[in-house]
DNA sequence: GCCCGTTTCAAGCGGTCGTTTTAGATTGGG
DNA sequence: CCCAATCTAAAACGACCGCTTGAAACGGGC
Protein backbone atom coordinates (compact mmCIF):
# COMPACT_ATOMS: atom_id res chain seq x y z
CA UNK A 1 0.00 0.00 0.00
CA UNK A 2 1.22 3.79 -0.38
CA UNK A 3 2.50 4.96 2.25
CA UNK A 4 1.13 7.94 2.13
CA UNK A 5 -1.66 8.26 0.09
CA UNK A 6 -1.94 11.47 0.79
CA UNK A 7 0.18 12.98 -1.67
CA UNK A 8 -1.22 11.68 -4.84
CA UNK A 9 -4.94 12.93 -2.98
CA UNK A 10 -3.44 16.50 -2.50
CA UNK A 11 -2.07 16.64 -5.94
CA UNK A 12 -5.32 15.66 -7.54
CA UNK A 13 -7.29 17.48 -5.95
CA UNK A 14 -4.96 20.89 -6.44
CA UNK A 15 -5.32 20.32 -10.01
CA UNK A 16 -8.61 20.28 -10.73
CA UNK A 17 -8.85 23.26 -8.38
CA UNK A 18 -6.07 25.16 -10.74
CA UNK A 19 -7.01 23.57 -13.69
CA UNK A 20 -10.37 24.99 -13.25
CA UNK A 21 -9.22 28.47 -11.95
CA UNK A 22 -6.65 29.35 -14.43
CA UNK A 23 -6.84 26.54 -17.57
CA UNK A 24 -5.00 23.35 -18.41
CA UNK A 25 -2.60 25.68 -20.42
CA UNK A 26 -1.89 28.65 -17.98
CA UNK A 27 -1.44 26.40 -14.85
CA UNK A 28 2.25 24.63 -14.46
CA UNK A 29 3.15 21.27 -12.97
CA UNK A 30 5.45 23.46 -10.34
CA UNK A 31 2.16 25.65 -9.43
CA UNK A 32 0.19 22.73 -8.61
CA UNK A 33 3.01 21.06 -6.96
CA UNK A 34 4.00 23.82 -4.47
CA UNK A 35 0.47 23.87 -3.64
CA UNK A 36 0.26 20.23 -3.12
CA UNK A 37 2.68 20.63 -1.07
CA UNK A 38 4.60 17.81 -3.11
CA UNK A 39 7.49 17.63 -5.60
CA UNK A 40 7.37 17.91 -9.58
CA UNK A 41 8.64 14.53 -9.66
CA UNK A 42 5.87 13.09 -8.30
CA UNK A 43 3.35 13.99 -10.79
CA UNK A 44 5.34 11.95 -13.40
CA UNK A 45 5.70 9.33 -11.12
CA UNK A 46 1.88 8.89 -9.97
CA UNK A 47 0.54 9.98 -13.53
CA UNK A 48 3.42 9.94 -16.16
CA UNK A 49 2.99 13.68 -17.58
CA UNK A 50 0.48 16.50 -17.20
CA UNK A 51 -1.86 15.44 -19.72
CA UNK A 52 -1.78 12.14 -17.47
CA UNK A 53 -2.47 13.88 -14.35
CA UNK A 54 -5.40 15.89 -16.25
CA UNK A 55 -6.78 12.37 -17.42
CA UNK A 56 -6.21 11.24 -14.10
CA UNK A 57 -8.59 14.62 -12.50
CA UNK A 58 -11.43 13.78 -15.71
CA UNK A 59 -11.92 10.78 -14.64
CA UNK A 60 -11.92 11.06 -10.99
CA UNK A 61 -14.81 14.07 -11.51
CA UNK A 62 -16.75 12.39 -14.25
CA UNK A 63 -17.06 9.21 -12.68
CA UNK A 64 -19.78 10.47 -9.67
CA UNK A 65 -21.43 12.33 -12.83
CA UNK A 66 -21.51 9.39 -14.99
CA UNK A 67 -22.62 7.10 -12.87
CA UNK A 68 -25.34 9.09 -11.44
CA UNK A 69 -26.95 9.76 -15.15
CA UNK A 70 -26.73 5.86 -15.98
CA UNK A 71 -28.49 4.92 -13.16
CA UNK A 72 -31.13 8.10 -13.58
CA UNK A 73 -31.67 7.05 -17.02
CA UNK A 74 -31.88 3.08 -16.26
CA UNK A 75 -34.95 4.01 -13.48
CA UNK A 76 -36.66 6.05 -16.26
CA UNK A 77 -36.21 3.15 -18.90
CA UNK A 78 -37.19 0.38 -16.08
CA UNK A 79 -40.85 1.22 -16.73
CA UNK A 80 -40.53 0.04 -20.09
CA UNK A 81 -42.06 3.37 -21.06
CA UNK A 82 -40.18 5.95 -22.75
CA UNK A 83 -38.95 9.04 -20.35
CA UNK A 84 -40.14 12.10 -20.50
CA UNK A 85 -38.66 15.01 -21.82
CA UNK A 86 -38.54 17.23 -18.86
CA UNK A 87 -37.12 13.83 -17.02
CA UNK A 88 -34.31 13.91 -19.03
CA UNK A 89 -33.53 17.17 -19.11
CA UNK A 90 -33.96 17.59 -15.63
CA UNK A 91 -32.17 14.40 -14.74
CA UNK A 92 -29.21 15.69 -16.85
CA UNK A 93 -28.54 18.76 -16.21
CA UNK A 94 -29.22 18.60 -12.28
CA UNK A 95 -26.70 15.84 -12.31
CA UNK A 96 -24.08 18.42 -14.22
CA UNK A 97 -25.38 21.65 -11.90
CA UNK A 98 -25.43 19.89 -8.74
CA UNK A 99 -21.59 20.06 -8.54
CA UNK A 100 -21.20 23.24 -8.20
CA UNK A 101 -23.36 23.59 -4.77
CA UNK A 102 -20.71 23.61 -1.92
CA UNK A 103 -20.14 19.99 -1.77
CA UNK A 104 -20.45 17.52 1.52
CA UNK A 105 -16.80 17.29 1.46
CA UNK A 106 -15.51 19.86 -0.18
CA UNK A 107 -16.18 22.96 -2.60
CA UNK A 108 -17.34 23.50 -5.80
CA UNK A 109 -14.08 23.31 -7.79
CA UNK A 110 -15.03 19.82 -9.48
CA UNK A 111 -17.97 22.13 -11.16
CA UNK A 112 -15.90 25.08 -12.21
CA UNK A 113 -12.68 22.53 -13.48
CA UNK A 114 -15.21 20.23 -15.60
CA UNK A 115 -17.03 23.55 -17.33
CA UNK A 116 -13.43 24.63 -18.48
CA UNK A 117 -12.26 21.78 -19.81
CA UNK A 118 -15.19 21.15 -21.88
CA UNK A 119 -14.65 25.09 -23.33
CA UNK A 120 -10.54 24.20 -23.32
CA UNK A 121 -9.41 24.71 -26.84
CA UNK A 122 -6.87 22.59 -27.37
CA UNK A 123 -9.04 19.48 -29.50
CA UNK A 124 -7.05 16.34 -27.87
CA UNK A 125 -8.11 17.76 -24.34
CA UNK A 126 -11.51 17.84 -26.26
CA UNK A 127 -11.52 14.49 -27.75
CA UNK A 128 -9.92 13.46 -23.97
CA UNK A 129 -13.24 14.55 -22.10
CA UNK A 130 -15.46 13.42 -24.64
CA UNK A 131 -14.45 9.97 -24.70
CA UNK A 132 -15.01 9.96 -20.94
CA UNK A 133 -19.11 11.23 -20.79
CA UNK A 134 -19.57 10.35 -25.00
CA UNK A 135 -21.54 7.00 -23.80
CA UNK A 136 -23.82 8.23 -20.91
CA UNK A 137 -24.49 11.06 -23.21
CA UNK A 138 -24.72 9.49 -26.54
CA UNK A 139 -27.66 7.61 -24.67
CA UNK A 140 -29.68 10.49 -23.46
CA UNK A 141 -29.28 12.30 -26.85
CA UNK A 142 -30.89 9.11 -28.44
CA UNK A 143 -33.82 9.37 -25.60
CA UNK A 144 -34.61 12.63 -26.29
CA UNK A 145 -34.52 12.47 -29.86
CA UNK A 146 -37.26 9.53 -29.24
CA UNK A 147 -39.15 11.89 -26.81
CA UNK A 148 -39.20 14.47 -29.63
CA UNK A 149 -40.26 12.76 -32.56
CA UNK A 150 -41.81 16.05 -33.62
CA UNK A 151 -38.33 17.69 -34.38
CA UNK A 152 -35.83 16.39 -36.26
CA UNK A 153 -32.71 14.11 -35.43
CA UNK A 154 -30.34 17.16 -36.38
CA UNK A 155 -32.94 19.89 -34.60
CA UNK A 156 -32.70 17.59 -31.45
CA UNK A 157 -28.79 17.43 -31.64
CA UNK A 158 -28.56 21.00 -32.13
CA UNK A 159 -30.92 21.58 -28.44
CA UNK A 160 -29.00 18.86 -26.89
CA UNK A 161 -25.78 20.62 -28.04
CA UNK A 162 -27.10 23.82 -26.54
CA UNK A 163 -28.14 22.11 -23.25
CA UNK A 164 -24.36 20.79 -23.00
CA UNK A 165 -22.95 24.09 -23.69
CA UNK A 166 -25.08 26.21 -21.06
CA UNK A 167 -24.48 23.71 -18.22
CA UNK A 168 -20.26 23.80 -18.98
CA UNK A 169 -21.01 27.69 -18.95
CA UNK A 170 -22.59 27.38 -15.30
CA UNK A 171 -20.33 25.21 -14.16
CA UNK A 172 -17.31 27.14 -15.41
CA UNK A 173 -19.26 29.97 -13.57
CA UNK A 174 -18.94 31.73 -16.68
CA UNK A 175 -22.59 32.64 -16.55
CA UNK A 176 -22.75 34.45 -14.09
CA UNK A 177 -19.53 36.63 -14.90
CA UNK A 178 -21.19 37.24 -18.58
CA UNK A 179 -23.31 39.88 -17.38
CA UNK A 180 -22.18 43.66 -18.74
CA UNK A 181 -20.63 46.12 -16.53
CA UNK A 182 -21.71 49.30 -16.77
CA UNK A 183 -25.25 48.54 -15.43
CA UNK A 184 -25.88 48.92 -11.62
CA UNK A 185 -27.70 45.51 -10.67
CA UNK A 186 -30.36 45.61 -7.92
CA UNK A 187 -30.42 42.10 -8.16
CA UNK A 188 -29.02 40.62 -5.26
CA UNK A 189 -26.21 38.37 -5.77
CA UNK A 190 -28.54 35.02 -6.87
CA UNK A 191 -26.94 32.35 -4.75
CA UNK A 192 -25.84 29.23 -7.28
CA UNK A 193 -28.87 27.16 -6.44
CA UNK A 194 -31.46 30.06 -7.74
CA UNK A 195 -29.40 30.39 -11.13
CA UNK A 196 -29.43 26.35 -11.23
CA UNK A 197 -33.46 26.60 -11.23
CA UNK A 198 -32.79 29.18 -13.82
CA UNK A 199 -30.99 27.10 -15.60
CA UNK A 200 -33.30 24.07 -15.69
CA UNK A 201 -36.16 26.05 -16.75
CA UNK A 202 -34.67 27.73 -19.32
CA UNK A 203 -33.24 24.25 -21.19
CA UNK A 204 -36.81 23.26 -20.65
CA UNK A 205 -38.07 25.88 -22.87
CA UNK A 206 -35.47 25.38 -25.52
CA UNK A 207 -36.70 21.85 -25.76
CA UNK A 208 -40.09 22.57 -25.77
CA UNK A 209 -39.75 24.99 -28.23
CA UNK A 210 -42.16 24.39 -31.51
CA UNK B 1 4.33 57.01 -42.98
CA UNK B 2 5.21 53.33 -42.45
CA UNK B 3 6.98 52.41 -45.03
CA UNK B 4 5.51 48.43 -44.97
CA UNK B 5 2.37 48.96 -42.98
CA UNK B 6 1.98 45.27 -43.94
CA UNK B 7 3.78 43.82 -40.92
CA UNK B 8 1.32 44.92 -38.76
CA UNK B 9 -1.92 43.56 -40.14
CA UNK B 10 -0.15 40.46 -40.89
CA UNK B 11 0.71 39.70 -36.99
CA UNK B 12 -2.93 40.82 -35.69
CA UNK B 13 -4.44 38.60 -38.71
CA UNK B 14 -2.12 35.78 -36.88
CA UNK B 15 -2.26 36.68 -34.20
CA UNK B 16 -6.43 36.07 -34.56
CA UNK B 17 -6.23 33.04 -35.69
CA UNK B 18 -3.83 31.38 -33.47
CA UNK B 19 -5.57 33.25 -30.41
CA UNK B 20 -9.11 31.83 -31.69
CA UNK B 21 -7.41 28.05 -32.36
CA UNK B 22 -5.18 27.49 -29.58
CA UNK B 23 -6.08 29.71 -26.89
CA UNK B 24 -4.22 32.99 -25.79
CA UNK B 25 -2.06 30.88 -22.94
CA UNK B 26 -1.08 28.58 -25.37
CA UNK B 27 0.32 30.62 -28.47
CA UNK B 28 3.61 31.98 -28.18
CA UNK B 29 4.44 35.12 -29.41
CA UNK B 30 7.18 33.54 -31.40
CA UNK B 31 4.59 31.28 -33.39
CA UNK B 32 2.58 34.57 -34.19
CA UNK B 33 5.67 36.01 -35.56
CA UNK B 34 6.71 32.94 -37.41
CA UNK B 35 3.60 33.05 -39.17
CA UNK B 36 3.42 36.31 -39.64
CA UNK B 37 6.82 36.20 -41.26
CA UNK B 38 7.88 39.13 -38.77
CA UNK B 39 10.37 39.16 -35.99
CA UNK B 40 9.12 38.97 -32.08
CA UNK B 41 10.86 41.99 -31.69
CA UNK B 42 8.17 43.78 -34.32
CA UNK B 43 5.16 42.83 -32.14
CA UNK B 44 6.78 44.27 -28.94
CA UNK B 45 7.32 47.52 -30.74
CA UNK B 46 4.45 47.54 -32.71
CA UNK B 47 1.78 46.40 -29.38
CA UNK B 48 4.19 46.56 -26.49
CA UNK B 49 3.49 43.48 -25.04
CA UNK B 50 1.44 40.21 -25.75
CA UNK B 51 -1.46 41.54 -23.69
CA UNK B 52 -1.38 44.83 -25.79
CA UNK B 53 -1.36 42.60 -28.83
CA UNK B 54 -4.45 41.12 -27.44
CA UNK B 55 -5.87 44.07 -26.68
CA UNK B 56 -4.98 45.45 -30.48
CA UNK B 57 -7.11 42.08 -31.49
CA UNK B 58 -9.91 42.28 -29.74
CA UNK B 59 -10.08 45.96 -30.73
CA UNK B 60 -10.34 45.65 -34.20
CA UNK B 61 -12.77 42.59 -33.96
CA UNK B 62 -15.17 43.96 -31.98
CA UNK B 63 -14.96 47.55 -33.55
CA UNK B 64 -16.80 46.56 -36.35
CA UNK B 65 -19.58 44.66 -34.44
CA UNK B 66 -20.05 46.97 -31.93
CA UNK B 67 -20.95 49.79 -34.76
CA UNK B 68 -23.27 47.68 -35.96
CA UNK B 69 -25.08 46.93 -32.82
CA UNK B 70 -25.21 50.91 -32.10
CA UNK B 71 -26.82 51.24 -35.43
CA UNK B 72 -28.96 48.98 -35.41
CA UNK B 73 -30.07 49.90 -32.01
CA UNK B 74 -30.26 53.35 -32.85
CA UNK B 75 -32.62 52.32 -35.65
CA UNK B 76 -35.05 50.46 -33.55
CA UNK B 77 -34.89 53.45 -31.18
CA UNK B 78 -35.55 56.20 -33.76
CA UNK B 79 -38.85 55.47 -34.44
CA UNK B 80 -40.12 56.75 -30.56
CA UNK B 81 -41.25 53.42 -29.85
CA UNK B 82 -40.25 50.72 -27.78
CA UNK B 83 -37.86 48.14 -30.15
CA UNK B 84 -39.74 44.26 -29.78
CA UNK B 85 -37.79 41.39 -28.10
CA UNK B 86 -37.47 39.80 -31.54
CA UNK B 87 -35.79 42.77 -33.30
CA UNK B 88 -33.16 43.28 -30.05
CA UNK B 89 -32.52 39.51 -29.86
CA UNK B 90 -32.17 38.77 -33.57
CA UNK B 91 -30.22 42.12 -34.16
CA UNK B 92 -27.79 40.84 -31.34
CA UNK B 93 -27.54 37.49 -32.30
CA UNK B 94 -27.23 38.26 -35.95
CA UNK B 95 -24.32 40.65 -35.85
CA UNK B 96 -22.15 38.64 -33.97
CA UNK B 97 -23.20 35.10 -35.65
CA UNK B 98 -22.46 36.77 -38.99
CA UNK B 99 -18.91 36.48 -38.19
CA UNK B 100 -18.85 32.89 -38.56
CA UNK B 101 -19.43 32.88 -42.34
CA UNK B 102 -16.77 33.38 -44.72
CA UNK B 103 -16.10 37.18 -45.01
CA UNK B 104 -15.71 39.05 -47.85
CA UNK B 105 -11.80 39.37 -46.97
CA UNK B 106 -11.04 36.33 -45.05
CA UNK B 107 -12.31 33.43 -42.71
CA UNK B 108 -14.43 33.45 -40.02
CA UNK B 109 -11.11 33.90 -37.54
CA UNK B 110 -12.62 36.48 -36.10
CA UNK B 111 -15.63 34.83 -34.76
CA UNK B 112 -13.49 31.80 -33.44
CA UNK B 113 -11.36 34.38 -31.71
CA UNK B 114 -13.83 36.53 -30.37
CA UNK B 115 -15.77 33.33 -29.03
CA UNK B 116 -12.45 32.20 -27.63
CA UNK B 117 -11.70 35.06 -25.99
CA UNK B 118 -15.48 35.55 -24.12
CA UNK B 119 -14.43 32.12 -22.69
CA UNK B 120 -10.92 32.37 -21.37
CA UNK B 121 -10.39 31.63 -17.67
CA UNK B 122 -7.48 34.65 -16.98
CA UNK B 123 -10.12 37.43 -15.22
CA UNK B 124 -7.53 39.97 -16.42
CA UNK B 125 -8.96 39.08 -20.25
CA UNK B 126 -12.41 38.82 -19.57
CA UNK B 127 -12.45 42.62 -17.81
CA UNK B 128 -10.13 43.49 -21.23
CA UNK B 129 -12.71 42.21 -23.31
CA UNK B 130 -16.15 43.64 -21.09
CA UNK B 131 -14.41 46.81 -21.67
CA UNK B 132 -14.93 46.70 -24.89
CA UNK B 133 -18.16 45.66 -25.54
CA UNK B 134 -20.29 46.68 -22.19
CA UNK B 135 -21.25 49.72 -23.38
CA UNK B 136 -23.76 48.64 -25.93
CA UNK B 137 -24.12 45.42 -24.14
CA UNK B 138 -25.42 47.43 -21.42
CA UNK B 139 -27.74 49.07 -24.04
CA UNK B 140 -29.14 45.76 -24.60
CA UNK B 141 -29.89 44.62 -21.75
CA UNK B 142 -31.48 48.11 -20.60
CA UNK B 143 -33.88 47.95 -23.50
CA UNK B 144 -34.68 44.11 -23.61
CA UNK B 145 -35.97 44.58 -19.37
CA UNK B 146 -38.25 47.49 -20.94
CA UNK B 147 -39.31 45.08 -23.74
CA UNK B 148 -40.31 42.50 -21.35
CA UNK B 149 -41.94 43.81 -18.11
CA UNK B 150 -43.37 40.43 -17.44
CA UNK B 151 -40.25 39.58 -16.36
CA UNK B 152 -38.02 40.20 -13.47
CA UNK B 153 -34.94 42.25 -13.94
CA UNK B 154 -32.69 39.24 -12.56
CA UNK B 155 -34.92 36.72 -14.65
CA UNK B 156 -33.83 39.41 -18.16
CA UNK B 157 -30.22 39.43 -16.72
CA UNK B 158 -30.10 35.80 -16.48
CA UNK B 159 -31.59 34.87 -19.90
CA UNK B 160 -29.21 37.79 -21.55
CA UNK B 161 -26.40 36.07 -20.22
CA UNK B 162 -27.61 33.04 -22.23
CA UNK B 163 -27.49 34.70 -24.77
CA UNK B 164 -24.53 36.09 -25.22
CA UNK B 165 -22.67 32.77 -23.73
CA UNK B 166 -24.38 30.60 -26.43
CA UNK B 167 -23.34 32.94 -28.85
CA UNK B 168 -19.73 32.98 -27.83
CA UNK B 169 -19.83 29.01 -28.09
CA UNK B 170 -21.86 29.28 -31.28
CA UNK B 171 -18.77 31.67 -32.48
CA UNK B 172 -15.84 29.50 -30.83
CA UNK B 173 -17.35 26.20 -32.77
CA UNK B 174 -17.97 24.76 -29.82
CA UNK B 175 -21.60 24.40 -30.25
CA UNK B 176 -20.51 22.08 -33.77
CA UNK B 177 -18.21 20.35 -31.39
CA UNK B 178 -20.18 19.12 -28.80
CA UNK B 179 -22.07 16.37 -29.86
CA UNK B 180 -21.14 13.30 -28.44
CA UNK B 181 -18.80 10.85 -30.13
CA UNK B 182 -20.64 7.24 -30.47
CA UNK B 183 -23.92 8.26 -32.54
CA UNK B 184 -23.76 8.18 -35.72
CA UNK B 185 -25.33 11.04 -36.94
CA UNK B 186 -26.97 10.54 -40.45
CA UNK B 187 -27.38 14.30 -40.37
CA UNK B 188 -25.59 16.83 -42.90
CA UNK B 189 -22.89 18.05 -42.19
CA UNK B 190 -25.16 21.50 -40.73
CA UNK B 191 -23.18 24.64 -42.29
CA UNK B 192 -22.62 27.72 -40.33
CA UNK B 193 -25.85 29.30 -41.50
CA UNK B 194 -28.24 26.59 -40.76
CA UNK B 195 -26.72 26.76 -37.12
CA UNK B 196 -27.47 30.52 -37.43
CA UNK B 197 -30.99 29.70 -37.97
CA UNK B 198 -31.28 27.46 -35.18
CA UNK B 199 -28.82 29.60 -32.89
CA UNK B 200 -31.81 32.25 -33.44
CA UNK B 201 -34.66 30.76 -32.92
CA UNK B 202 -33.49 29.33 -29.67
CA UNK B 203 -32.46 32.37 -28.08
CA UNK B 204 -36.03 33.69 -29.06
CA UNK B 205 -37.47 30.74 -27.42
CA UNK B 206 -35.44 31.35 -24.57
CA UNK B 207 -36.69 35.27 -24.18
CA UNK B 208 -40.14 34.11 -24.44
CA UNK B 209 -40.69 31.55 -21.83
CA UNK B 210 -43.05 32.74 -19.38
C1' DG C 1 23.83 63.11 -51.13
C1' DC C 2 23.03 63.13 -46.58
C1' DC C 3 20.26 62.85 -42.57
C1' DC C 4 16.85 61.42 -39.26
C1' DG C 5 12.85 59.18 -37.73
C1' DT C 6 10.59 54.80 -38.55
C1' DT C 7 10.65 50.04 -38.96
C1' DT C 8 12.86 45.44 -38.95
C1' DC C 9 16.22 42.04 -37.61
C1' DA C 10 19.47 38.78 -35.24
C1' DA C 11 21.02 37.84 -30.82
C1' DG C 12 20.60 37.35 -26.18
C1' DC C 13 18.56 38.36 -21.40
C1' DG C 14 16.67 36.06 -17.13
C1' DG C 15 13.20 33.00 -16.12
C1' DT C 16 9.93 29.11 -16.33
C1' DC C 17 8.28 25.20 -18.70
C1' DG C 18 7.66 19.74 -18.73
C1' DT C 19 10.44 16.02 -17.94
C1' DT C 20 14.33 13.05 -16.27
C1' DT C 21 17.86 11.39 -13.30
C1' DT C 22 19.77 10.00 -9.17
C1' DA C 23 19.76 9.27 -4.58
C1' DG C 24 17.56 9.11 -0.12
C1' DA C 25 13.43 8.01 2.86
C1' DT C 26 9.79 4.90 4.19
C1' DT C 27 7.24 0.71 4.60
C1' DG C 28 5.47 -4.12 4.96
C1' DG C 29 6.73 -9.12 4.47
C1' DG C 30 10.09 -13.07 5.16
C1' DC D 1 16.59 -7.57 10.81
C1' DC D 2 16.92 -7.03 6.23
C1' DC D 3 15.45 -6.71 1.78
C1' DA D 4 12.77 -5.34 -1.90
C1' DA D 5 9.24 -2.41 -3.33
C1' DT D 6 7.18 1.89 -2.97
C1' DC D 7 7.38 6.66 -2.63
C1' DT D 8 9.51 11.37 -2.30
C1' DA D 9 13.17 14.95 -2.78
C1' DA D 10 16.86 17.78 -4.90
C1' DA D 11 19.08 18.96 -8.91
C1' DA D 12 19.58 19.38 -13.47
C1' DC D 13 18.25 18.73 -18.54
C1' DG D 14 17.13 21.04 -22.95
C1' DA D 15 13.59 23.76 -24.75
C1' DC D 16 10.84 27.62 -24.89
C1' DC D 17 8.78 31.70 -22.74
C1' DG D 18 8.04 37.14 -22.96
C1' DC D 19 10.85 40.84 -23.47
C1' DT D 20 15.03 43.91 -24.51
C1' DT D 21 19.04 45.46 -26.86
C1' DG D 22 21.98 47.44 -30.56
C1' DA D 23 22.56 47.76 -34.99
C1' DA D 24 21.22 47.40 -39.70
C1' DA D 25 17.79 48.54 -43.55
C1' DC D 26 14.43 51.72 -45.24
C1' DG D 27 12.17 56.00 -46.55
C1' DG D 28 10.97 60.82 -47.57
C1' DG D 29 12.52 65.97 -46.71
C1' DC D 30 16.27 69.33 -46.98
Amino acid sequence: MSASAGTKKRILDVAERLFGERGYAATSLRAVTVAAGANVAAVNYHFGSKEGLLRAVVDRAMGPVNEARQRLLDGFLADGGKPEVADLVEGFVRTGADLTRPREGGAAAVARFLGRVMCEPDPEIRRLFADEVGAVEGRYLEELTRALPALSAAEVAFRYRVMIGLLALHQAGALADLAPRGVSDGSSPEGPDEETERLVATVLAVFRAP
